[in-house]
DNA sequence: ATTTGACCTTACAGTGACTGTAACCCTTAC
DNA sequence: GTAAGGGTTACAGTCACTGTAAGGTCAAAT
């Protein structure tokens, strides 16, 4: 199977596959005769298990620790669950500050006209000093 | 004021003040005799006004867009609204995305014993053929 | 047999919004 | 005089790719 039909199958692209390799996040793949990388059912495992931990926003060097710690049977449940409760912690964090910025957002846009007039409450909450 | 004290007031670092000179997203400051940057009154509002609008996630160029507008008396409310709109859409998307991570992640962590043993429901859904 | 188009390869630059580091100059306090 | 703590520039690094260039390979159509 070449990259190509691989990045098809595991939803990455191309470049990201090679740039995985490039980064050792996956081990090098076996090339052709004409030097093409071939890819069979054991990588794209790998390049599946890497998609769905980016897909749940671990960053790509977490990725990479938990696929090591996948391929480990030596391995403990705990470290992983910390990783992954870490891992919450943070998008929930992130996610309490998006909320922020939305409300904000929210009633500042509920405010304004939209129309052809300069006054604007959206600008005034950046400006004004009254927060 | 120098540099330090203007990031002091603004929550924004030296290296961003002179940064975002860099990248003309504000007027370059006037310097002293001795070559350090200087800032007064309306220097510093354009600081806050940036630092605020990078709060609220605006992008930088999005956030010089908005700094032009309200220093534009000719601008259009409209005009405002839009991006505000746009950036509130974009938010909004990021954080439904954040809680489908969030769902999926606690539904694994709590699947999770967390001790010694191997077996791991985490890394079962990494590489699981059943999602 | 040739050409076309789609694939593959590498290498390097660019993205966004900074942050880190190095090397140097200036000011202030002791 | 010297040491700490400012300031200056310039350049590299971060993260996770994506874009671009320049070229090699393959399969099918002409």
């Amino acid at each position: 199977m070449n990259i190509a039909e691989a990045a098809k199958y595991t939803g990455l692209s191309s470049k990201t596959i090679r740039y995985y390799e490039q980064e050792k996040i996956i081990p090098p793949a076996k090339r052709g005769d004409n030097g093409y990388r071939q890819y069979d059912a054991d990588q794209l495992a790998l390049l599946v298990f890497i998609k769905r931990a980016r897909d749940l926003g671990f960053s790509l060097s977490d990725s990479h620790e938990l696929l090591l710690l996948s391929l480990d049977p030596e391995r403990s449940s705990a470290v992983v669950k910390q990783k992954a409760v870490q891992h919450l912690n943070k998008v929930n964090d992130q996610i309490m500050q998006l909320q922020k910025m939305r409300d904000i957002l929210e009633g500042v846009v509920g405010l304004c006209s939209g129309d052809s007039r300069a006054e604007c409450p959206i600008l005034d909450k950046l400006s004004g000093a009254s927060q």
